[in-house]
DNA sequence: GCCTATAAATGGAACGTTCCAATAAATCAA
DNA sequence: TTGATTTATTGGAACGTTCCATTTATAGGC
């Protein structure tokens, strides 16, 4: 159990009697080998326990099998969904990603970032940390390594951007609660250093305007992208003096947290106060009472940045469109009609 | 933007005037150089946006600081708990955790050990899928690569193991069943080609037997590890002539899933059923009714783990005593007392 | 039998680091 | 001044692979 010295191409070579051009060739399945002496060799492989070095491999051919996943949340079940997606593709290649958490903080992304392009990544997906500053990807673009972003943009990259139309999915989640006669709106959670806020944001304005709310009957609570932070939002909200009756939510997390806080206060959400959450991760469905949620297709928005990437490193390029995602509401049971004005659809 | 051929220790060498030796020491913080000389060679780090080659380095001096973290399951949030727990620790330590998944799938997992090992890094902390083949890990060990299991252990291996004292967990939480009265219990989920099942399962049958419940009034129904397999559990049982009137669940996702097909039932969880979980995850606490589970301190494990691992790195050593970490029962809502026979404590 | 064409196997240089041994420069003791 | 000591810097070999250019073995054509 001693670790001996590990053996190396050229142990193998001696012990199958080839030389270790030959055990090279084997290694990648090169067709100009004996099968015979192939069967040997891979028969010697086995017999010293050897394993390949891959820096070793990669100081000549550059082309390594892996990829990083960074994410800036690892709790967030739906990075989780959307790993999963990306795998699926990536296994298929060949290739296998490294996933690396950078807990939102960009000292740790920094870090993070330079430990993989240190391996020898292929390539880098990346859900960058809020705070990210502006020149922190410059060194990966200057080295020419294939990056792009899920979810999140920084506000003056050129790096290609995998994400879902959040702009129609807040359109179409605040249209609904309009329907449902609600008259008095608001945002709950995210924060302005995001885009995304401002995307999603920017949604839930628009709709109101469209629809005939008026911008002071409109509420913008800022807070964190946890539950912790929907419970703060809604006491925030709460405490007002003429009180929203329904929140669009930034994420299914703070929504969660804005249910739970109704329920705190002896409130039933859906009925005595509607909220729709965004991302529709699968905890949404199971929630009680159901929440109405955005779809987002994490799994599919995976898949689309595994491909993306894919298609760079095939094609040794660093440039790349952006994809916006197709979201859809799926309304559940969290948005009741508004009790006062009792105007909303039948239920 | 053209990716020119990547800089390298020359590159620098050349553009500060000194020679790659210096450059070399200059990146591993050596004192030996004058700082204005070792200022200099930064700055042309900088200029030629130099990106470190760890492949490179580790065929000289062989001691990468990264370990690699593989689990089964991401999207179970209790792996997404233990992994922040490990990174605080491996953070200080300067080291970077790689996380992969198997998504319970041992070709996967072999796929992914063998990429890791490849890449070089310095330990492997694993919680091995399901039907992982016995000899899967000889090449690690024979490797001499530190490795230690978490939550999950192989029937004949000699691996450290770093889990939570499941065989308790489960005593306490069946005891707590029986102190409310029930007479009549189940034990949902899992399978037996897990050691954890066994040792939960232990310590259910044990709690049974010691406080008087007949084998026969003890139902075990095998299943998915997931909100899936809880569902089927409790039809399962539901259908039985003489059913269970609560049930210790192999983890919380189960315990959800039961929950979820009591209510689609009519049946209130904890009233009409009692219901505990396993391992505690963040949502129990947040559900309704709140989940009485078992707590195995999931970030705690992770910081066991990653502690442990260093040490087997500094002392080079394969060998590690095994850590059974603390569980402690939280008592919630979902275990009401037994409405049959009334004799539970009070609620 | 010889020459050529093809198939199979090989040696050696190169990749980007580290580190040892050696050198060069600066400082000190006498 | 000279030799010894310390402080900075450096060249070169080594690490484990790949791949090109060769060599050696095998087969085919006449």
């Amino acid at each position: 159990m001693a670790s001996r010295p590990k053996a190396t191409i050229l142990d193998i070579a001696r012990e199958a009697g080839v030389s270790k051009s030959t055990v090279s060739l084997v290694l990648q399945g090169s067709g100009l080998i004996r099968p015979e002496t192939a069967l040997k060799v891979r028969k010697a492989i086995e017999d010293v326990g050897y394993v390949y070095n891959r820096g070793a491999a990669n100081l000549r051919k550059a082309h390594s099998n892996v990829i990083g996943m960074v994410i800036n949340d690892l709790t967030n079940p739906f990075f989780a969904e959307m790993a999963v997606g990306m795998e699926r593709v990536f296994q298929s290649a060949g290739i296998v990603p490294f996933i690396a958490n950078t807990a939102e903080n960009p000292v740790r992304q920094e870090e993070v970032l330079k430990s993989l392009m240190e391996q020898g990544v292929a390539g880098l997906i990346v859900s960058p940390a809020r705070g990210t500053t502006p020149g922190a990807f410059r060194r990966i673009e200057m080295a020419g390594l294939p990056i792009v972003f899920t979810m999140r943009r920084l506000p003056e990259s050129r790096i290609p951007v995998i994400a879902p139309d959040n702009h129609r999915g807040a359109w179409l989640a605040t249209a609904h609660l309009i329907g449902k006669g609600h008259r008095r709106l608001a945002f709950f959670g995210g924060s302005s250093d995001l885009v995304v806020y401002h995307e999603r944001l920017g949604g839930f304005r628009e709709a109101c305007e469209a629809l005939g709310i008026a911008k002071r009957d409109t509420l913008v609570v800022e807070g964190e992208t946890s539950r912790k932070g929907g419970i703060a939002c809604l006491e925030t909200a709460l405490a007002m003096a003429d009180p929203p009756t329904a929140a669009l939510c930034f994420n299914d997390a703070v929504a969660f947290g804005v249910m739970l806080a109704l329920r705190k206060r002896g409130l039933e959400p859906g009925a005595d106060f509607a909220v729709v959450g965004f991302d529709d991760v699968v905890e949404a469905q199971h929630y009680m009472p159901a929440l109405t949620s955005v779809a987002v297709d994490s799994a599919g928005l995976g898949e689309r940045a595994a491909h993306v990437m894919l298609k760079m490193i095939q094609s040794r390029t660093t440039r790349a469109e952006d994809h916006i995602g197709a979201v859809n509401l799926v309304v559940r049971d969290s948005c009741g009609p508004d009790r006062r004005t009792g105007m909303g659809d039948a239920a």
